[in-house]
DNA sequence: CCCTGTTTTGACTGTTCGTTCCAAACTCAC
DNA sequence: GTGAGTTTGGAACGAACAGTCAAAACAGGG
């Protein structure tokens, strides 16, 4: 048998999310692509497909990494009204004291191609669904440990939550101003008192 | 003197405007601007400049009638606390009533060209700043006339109700189902409580 | 009715896009 | 070593892109 892939297809892949992050799919090129992944053109065609193939992979991963285990390790490490918090207040350690001002790969793409092409708007709106089921998980658990008053209502709430994060992803991306950002994080925990 | 333009140059930039709010600035080619503006490559040319400088000017546009206008007749046609709420169900009426689920193209830019471009950056984010001040002078306004109680602050509560706002745009665009815009609007209206 | 100067028009430019392809370079089994 | 099969780099493809240009169409003043 011949050889094996000489590069590590997830760091290639994580590169490649990280510059659809950056800058969304059509402003990235496959030369952009071919430059940061550090493969070969041929050799990106041959593992990945199309470029539409490469970020729907990329956007999994994202998915995956970035909401999935994101969640799990915030819900591992706290408290169920914590945690909420402590979501909002990881956004912005993110931007303030990393200096990530890319906002979220999920909204990003949300707006740039989930209304025209439905295979990427199903990850991204199961993404979504997600993030509100973890904020109505969060709230119903925090009301049953007495954390959470009992008139809040957990779809609501959860769905407002969902908005303020949104927006705070927005936010972070376009004007990435602690005072702001902190405001608006005290207003998601405004929501659960 | 020789004659004047044939086309009606607001109608014109007005259909670009729509074009670039349902598509993107990536998106739209100048082909598709040609076609929905129903002028002439050449004309479209002399008119607007290039592509970013009609976009600029499409922007502009819509942000003076979407946002200031919208603002000041909303604001018109009730009382403080009102006018915040039917700015929320306004939103969600174009959705829901019009089908119209392109949310809002100055928030669409934020998120596509602000963190690259500081001209556009800034008519973004002068946008953002008026919305934010609406808010916070209709919470002042309503304090005043005791109609939101005076524990609610205003410049953490306006920009709360940003961050509400925009995620109800994105939601808007990306997950149009009414059930959940209510309860981000619902939201909106827990924080002045 | 022709002259003047602007607008309209569609063909045309050079560039960049995503994608394909092939020969050379290379690694492993034999 | 040698042969088999993969990766590699770069050239090349048609399509689509933003932007240009010169000639035709036109309305008014003489």
């Amino acid at each position: 048998m011949p050889w094996e892939k000489q590069f590590d297809h997830d760091a290639a892949l994580s590169k490649a999310m990280g510059a659809f992050w950056a800058q969304g799919y059509d402003a990235t090129s496959m030369q952009d692509l071919v430059e940061c992944m550090g493969i070969n053109r041929g050799s990106l065609y041959a593992t990945f497909g199309d470029k539409r193939s490469l970020f729907i992979e990329a956007l999994r991963r994202y998915d995956s990494v970035y909401r999935e285990d994101w969640i799990a390790a915030v819900i591992a490490a706290n408290s169920p009204r914590a945690a909420i918090e402590t979501a909002f207040d990881q956004v912005i350690s993110a931007v303030v004291d990393a200096g990530s001002s890319d906002g979220c790969l999920l909204v990003n793409t949300a707006l740039e191609l989930s209304p025209h092409d439905a295979e990427i708007s199903e990850i991204v709106d199961h993404g979504l669904a997600e993030m509100e089921s973890f904020f109505r998980d969060m709230i119903d658990q925090g009301q049953d440990a007495d954390e959470i008053p009992a008139h809040v209502d957990p779809v609501d709430t959860a769905r407002g939550l969902l908005g303020l994060f949104i927006g705070l992803r927005v936010l972070s991306r376009s004007r990435p101003e602690e005072p702001l950002l902190r405001s608006v994080a005290a207003q998601a925990a405004a929501l659960l008192r």
